[in-house]
DNA sequence: ACCTGAACACCGTTCAAGT
DNA sequence: ACCTGAACACCGTTCAAGT
């Protein structure tokens, strides 16, 4: 009999582990108990493995982080394809980016974003810039468009996704302190805001944002030479 | 004689100490070595004190980080005064805060944006809603606004924060990694763009998403009614 | 009241030893 | 080749002891 609830037999077989199912189960982790309980020791445990094993498939942690980034981007493409307006390919790719956000807020917050290298980065890269080209835009003009318009999204998503997680796993710190005790009424629009501030929703924030840009972005498309 | 380098003076006078002082000398070590050098060891040192007497002080790293968001909040808004133009003074808001994060790369990264409940995010809050009312938006609708503008902007700021905090501090993980042998050619428009992605500059395309948005709201504004 | 030093639990990482 | 277990350096935090 060993530790405690599964099957006691003494060692994991050779092929048990892998590169997918490490980073499957440290996005499992990531969800259902944020970002501090990520460890090897967790990791270790959840796959009935030696919390050392992980280090035969992943240099480190960080490497690990790479990995579920890139996870990240392949959920958000999954079954993409362009639409026929190339705003809406856009505009689908936003929400695909914020839905994942949503969905993985601790992985998210942990990594969205990050330079991967990976073939699903790639796919995205390729499908932003995709559209951009459909737009009419070429060359240098194009890739500052698509850096804009990435980093615009995954900034929202993954700042977002911060804020589902201090709220869902984060020590109450935020909730402490108190306002300094003069000038009770020197800020009075911060004052009369103070019932509404708690009730926005982002999401319908974030929706409005891309709206704003990608009206801007039709209109600058407007001027552009047609091929 | 002591360990090294300073007074070997035996032991720090009673008042040495002060949250203002520590919060100073953490700011410095997240400018000089980045976000993992910031450790109470570290502190300790800079302040030479023991390492623990920081916790008279302050009741974790996190209070802290709270702190520090709060100096950022100081340090940008520094000398503000509002604008002739409502615009003008959302986009001299914006431009303060993409500094700041410029010249705190590390600190940015770790906590711009947090909630502190202190005077100077207050002031923050205040100078933001200000504009907006100022543009003619009145209750939910200006804090829907707020929300928004606020949220892109220290969400663009501290993004950009942590790119250069990985290139300046980082592990060089994410140069390591190839895209993957297969379809050489599968993504034209990345392959296309490779050269270019390189050199573009963020606060470029940081000014540019500004003006975008500057000039919708104030398109949106000219709707509304005048007081 | 504030500072110090030892101690505790935990974490990422290394490495020799098993199979 | 892959997995295990002991070990190392380090980190945040606690607490009894100094002044």
């Amino acid at each position: 009999m060993a530790v405690a609830g599964g099957r006691s037999t003494k060692r994991l077989q050779r092929g048990t582990l892998s590169q997918g199912l490490i980073v499957g189960t440290a996005l499992r982790i990531l969800d259902e108990d944020g970002p501090d309980a990520l460890t090897f020791q967790r990791l270790g445990k959840e796959l009935s493995s030696s919390a050392t094993a992980v280090y035969r498939h992943f240099a480190s942690r960080d490497h690990i982080m790479v990995a579920v980034a890139e996870e990240l981007d392949r959920i958000s493409l999954e079954g993409y394809e362009p639409h026929e307006s190339w705003t809406e390919s856009l505009r689908d790719l936003a929400i695909r980016a914020w839905n994942t956000a949503l969905d993985h807020p601790a992985a998210a917050a942990l990594c969205m974003g990050r330079v991967t290298r990976g073939v699903h980065e790639l796919r995205a890269v390729d499908a932003v810039l995709e559209a951009f080209h459909r737009g009419g835009w070429r060359g240098r003009e194009a890739v500052l468009h698509y850096q804009a318009f990435s980093n615009f999204i995954l900034s929202m998503a993954s700042n977002n996704a911060w804020r589902l997680v201090n709220q869902r796993f984060g020590a109450e710190v935020n909730w402490v302190q108190e306002y300094q005790p003069a000038d009770p009424d020197a800020y009075p629009y911060a004052e009369a805001a103070k019932e509404h501030l708690r009730s926005v929703d982002m999401t319908e924030v974030f929706h409005r944002q891309t709206d704003i840009l990608l009206a801007a972005l039709e209109a600058e498309a407007a001027t552009l030479p047609r091929d």
